[in-house]
DNA sequence: CCCCAGGCGTCCA
DNA sequence: TGGACGCATGGG
């Protein structure tokens, strides 16, 4: 019979394929934080467009951006989306932090006690908040995303209304207690999703770990006749 | 023309 | 508690 696929063989098979991931890209924590935010439902390839523009208007720093108006952060972030409510999502996570002690006390908070200050902010959920935590932060805390849920449910290992903790459970449960380890493997889950579900892509096929477990939804169908 | 992308809050039953 | 809906741009 069929070994089932576990997710600790999952995590080594990536890791000797992909090596370390380097994740998350982004030059400063800051600009992870922002990233975070800018990715919600959203391609990366507009989030670097908008983050592009907020370098190059010196934008991409917490005082600074904390301090600018509603209207130019608009505009610079409109690559990406949801510009009118990402740009209040921003600026509600940021007053949060200035008003509960300031960036640098906020980076010096345990993992429980930033998860839960960052799930009080108005528009930030469980992703974007262990985002930032895991990646910005390095606090121990596994990202669970929408590839993640398609993953596990097209592999039989969790259903798709699974909830955001029980899917994250299963790994936390599966995985070294490790914050290198943690990192890494959500950054496999979204490379494998990436780089093996789009046909343009000439490598799609030789995904490690099989060559469905990033395609999108199937769509379902409808009433065969 | 369509669907999709690293979500989230609100509204309503 | 849980499902539908709006938010918006850019790519395939």
């Amino acid at each position: 019979m069929k070994k089932a696929l576990d997710i600790s063989s999952l995590y080594h098979c990536l890791k000797s394929f992909y090596g370390p991931s380097g994740w998350w890209p982004g030059e400063t924590p800051f600009e992870i934080i922002v990233g975070a935010v800018l990715t919600q439902n959203t391609a990366w390839t507009n989030v670097e467009r908008a983050i592009c523009n907020l370098k190059t208007s010196a934008l991409l720093d917490f005082e600074t951006m904390t301090n600018a108006q509603d209207d130019l952060i608009c505009s610079l972030i409109k690559p990406a989306g949801y510009y009118n409510i990402k740009t209040k999502r921003l600026k509600n996570l940021l007053n949060a932090i200035k008003t509960s002690g300031g960036i640098e006390h906020f980076f010096s908070l345990d993992t429980s006690a930033m998860r839960d200050m960052l799930l009080g902010v108005n528009g930030i959920g469980e992703e974007t908040a262990d985002s930032i935590c895991c990646y910005a932060a390095g606090k121990k805390t596994f990202v669970v995303d929408a590839y993640t849920k398609r993953i596990l449910s097209r592999h039989n290992i969790a259903t798709e209304k699974a909830s955001y903790g029980e899917v994250q459970d299963i790994f936390i449960n599966s995985l070294p207690d490790d914050l290198q380890v943690y990192k890494d493997m959500h950054a496999y889950i979204v490379f494998i999703c990436k780089d093996f579900c789009r046909k343009k892509n000439p490598r799609c096929g030789e995904c490690p770990v099989g060559s469905l477990w990033g395609k999108p939804a199937l769509k379902q169908p409808s009433a065969v006749q």
